[in-house]
DNA sequence: CCGCCGAGCCTCACGGCTCGGCGGTGGACGTGAT
């Protein structure tokens, strides 16, 4: 699907006179009665000309603040986004609207239309234009962009950037490498990321991909308390089989009787057929949705669920992005997710309404180890990473297509020789521009200690996917508020009991209070909740809580650990950063 | 690393059990062939 520039009768630039500027708009083009103070608060900033990461809950108006913000900061607006759907959806919105004209621009897009598009930003006729990360590294699109920077760059989604850049969707990471390449000819726009869900680390994360880590961080908050929170311990798949449809049956009862809406997130895309016929033989009418159907399937039964002609879809975690139906009331994970950070994006789909709605999680020890497998990264060989260095350094005139096949057979295909290339720029080892042309660096250092550091960069790596794995035991396990636990995940503020969640319906949680306010006060005396210490040598990291006399502490790259505070202290092991 | 499957075992017709090997396990863009 391609949509084309929209030719409005509002084809005009506006004066850039600031927020006033902003707010008028807003009333005249978009019909609002006036913006929001989240809005607000992320627009005066960029305004003022800082880059600024926003973290705003669903429905909070985050397309209208680079919508309207675009507009009156001069140039055009480029707007990162992963999925072409979305690219799509955006554009429409902007042509109901009466604001400047758009385009997406992608490998659909036809070689006219793309003409089109590059004349529209060399006359400045085109304000937005909608792409994924994958466009950018493609040179007459870089090339356009070199030729009329855009004023606005802004990412959207911008969780992505930390959780799919490593593996998944490498290009996310170069995105700082763009913008570094944009601000080359002397002007790099102001960067604008936007994501509903980002616990502190994956925030540093993004910020330091897209090289803006003196930006203005906006959280607006991330509860969501009409979602009421539970989690069962499933011993076996026996026991899931009779619970889902039995929940079900219950909520269906609970928010006013018959079918209603809802989503059960599975592991595998086999499992989405298979529950789908458990929910069949206990008359609940379910479809199915994954990335391993063609897009047409895809399509068709996203609309049945979205028009309500099926009221139930079972899903892998590629439904969801993009998905904004108001009346889902219940998210049911069948199958655990591998981080709190997509259990927060997933069951925040449900009740965006507003009103009641309860996310469940159906918590089987043994599904841990289906997430482990699949998010563990690409395991390297030391031994072949230093012949990738050696090759490397030997041959810096071989042009670049025939050296890479050469490194391919070293190291192996499948990702590993842009995962190692990724990490060996990490540490300094090899500076990579965007076209792909490598200067080995660190040259008078031993290949075989580089590939070492670069391993180790990687278990570290494997270490933090397994740690938000864990956290996902630990969320289902807890006997305190589960509101609670989540939000000190993404550290939010919350009420000491939030009374929607399992726990504090049945008292568990006064009794975890109980617990805790016996255990030795020590945290005042150590650090701060929240705050960034440094570790000798697990290195950055963020305090999580204290439990009992430890500390829980999220690092930076060696993910979550429990430390005695009498020990760190005794040995000096942690300062705040 | 889970779970499925077939082999082997126990014992006497068939089924139930254990054990070891091995296959499968998310997400999207792009390019280029048909």
């Amino acid at each position: 699907m391609n949509a084309s520039i929209h030719k409005s009768p509002t084809n005009r630039k506006l004066a850039p006179v600031g927020l006033a500027a902003v707010r008028r708009l807003a009333v005249e083009r978009m019909g609002f009665e006036s913006l929001r103070p989240e809005q607000e608060a992320v627009i005066a900033p960029l305004l003022a000309g800082q880059d600024v990461l926003a973290i705003l809950p669903t429905g909070a108006g985050k397309s209208a603040i680079y919508q309207l913000a675009g507009i009156v900061i001069g140039g055009s607006t480029v707007v990162v986004s992963p999925l072409i759907a979305l690219q799509v959806d955006q554009v429409l919105h902007i042509e109901g609207n009466e604001l400047p004209p758009a385009a997406v621009l992608n490998s659909h897009t036809s070689a006219s239309e793309r003409r089109r598009i590059f004349e529209g930003l060399a006359d400045g006729s085109l304000e937005y234009l909608l792409l994924a990360p994958e466009q950018l590294m493609s040179g007459p699109t870089l090339e356009a962009l070199k030729a009329n920077p855009p004023g606005l760059f802004v990412v959207d989604e911008a969780h992505c950037v930390s959780e799919w850049g490593h593996d998944f969707r490498p290009d996310y990471r170069r995105l700082g490498k763009v913008m570094d390449e944009l601000a080359g000819n002397g002007s790099r726009p102001r960067v604008l990321a936007l994501t509903a869900t980002a616990s502190p680390m994956v925030r540093e994360d993004i910020l330091r991909q897209l090289g803006t880590s003196h930006a203005h961080v906006y959280v607006a908050g991330f509860d969501r308390p009409n979602i009421d929170l539970r989690a069962e311990i499933c011993p076996d798949i026996e026991a899931k089989e009779k619970l889902l449809p039995l929940r079900i049956a219950e909520m269906g009862q609970a928010f006013g009787g018959g079918a209603c809406t809802g989503i059960v997130y599975v592991a595998t895309q086999a499992a989405t057929d298979t529950v789908k016929e458990l929910l069949q033989q206990n008359n609940l009418r379910a479809t199915t949705y994954h990335g391993g159907m063609s897009k047409a399937d895809r399509n068709q039964r996203q609309h049945e669920f979205m028009s309500g002609q099926v009221p139930i879809i079972v899903a892998t975690s590629a439904f969801g992005m993009g998905v904004d139906k108001a009346d889902v009331r219940w998210v049911i994970h069948y199958d655990v997710p591998d981080s709190i950070d997509n259990y927060m994006q997933q069951i925040g789909r449900a009740g965006r309404d507003g009103q009641p709605a309860a996310a469940l999680l159906l918590y089987r020890e043994a599904d841990l180890g289906l997430q482990k497998t699949l998010s563990a990264p690409t395991k390297l060989d030391a031994a072949k990473v230093a012949d990738v260095i050696d090759l490397l350094r030997k041959h810096p005139h071989t042009p670049k297509e025939e050296l890479r096949e050469q490194l391919i057979e070293t190291i192996g295909g499948g990702g590993k020789l842009d995962r190692a290339l990724q990490l060996l720029e990490l540490i300094g080892a090899i500076e990579m521009t965007l076209a792909g042309d490598i200067t080995p660096r660190r040259k008078k250092e031993d290949s075989g200690a580089i590939a070492d550091e670069v391993v180790a960069q990687q278990d570290r790596f494997r270490d933090w996917r397994t740690s938000r794995i864990e956290q996902i035991r630990g969320y289902a396990l807890t006997d305190a508020c589960r509101r609670q636990t989540l939000l000190a995940y993404f550290d939010a503020a919350a009420p000491d009991q939030c009374g929607a969640c399992d726990n504090c319906r049945n008292g568990r949680t006064q009794h975890a209070a109980k617990v805790a306010a016996e255990a030795p006060a020590i945290s005042a005396n150590a650090w701060p909740v929240g705050s960034t210490i440094t570790h000798k040598t697990l290195g950055r990291g963020i305090v999580q809580g204290y439990g009992g006399k430890n500390v829980e502490i999220l690092f930076e790259m060696a993910g979550k650990k429990t430390i005695s505070v009498e020990f760190a202290r005794k040995k000096k092991l942690i300062e705040l950063a």
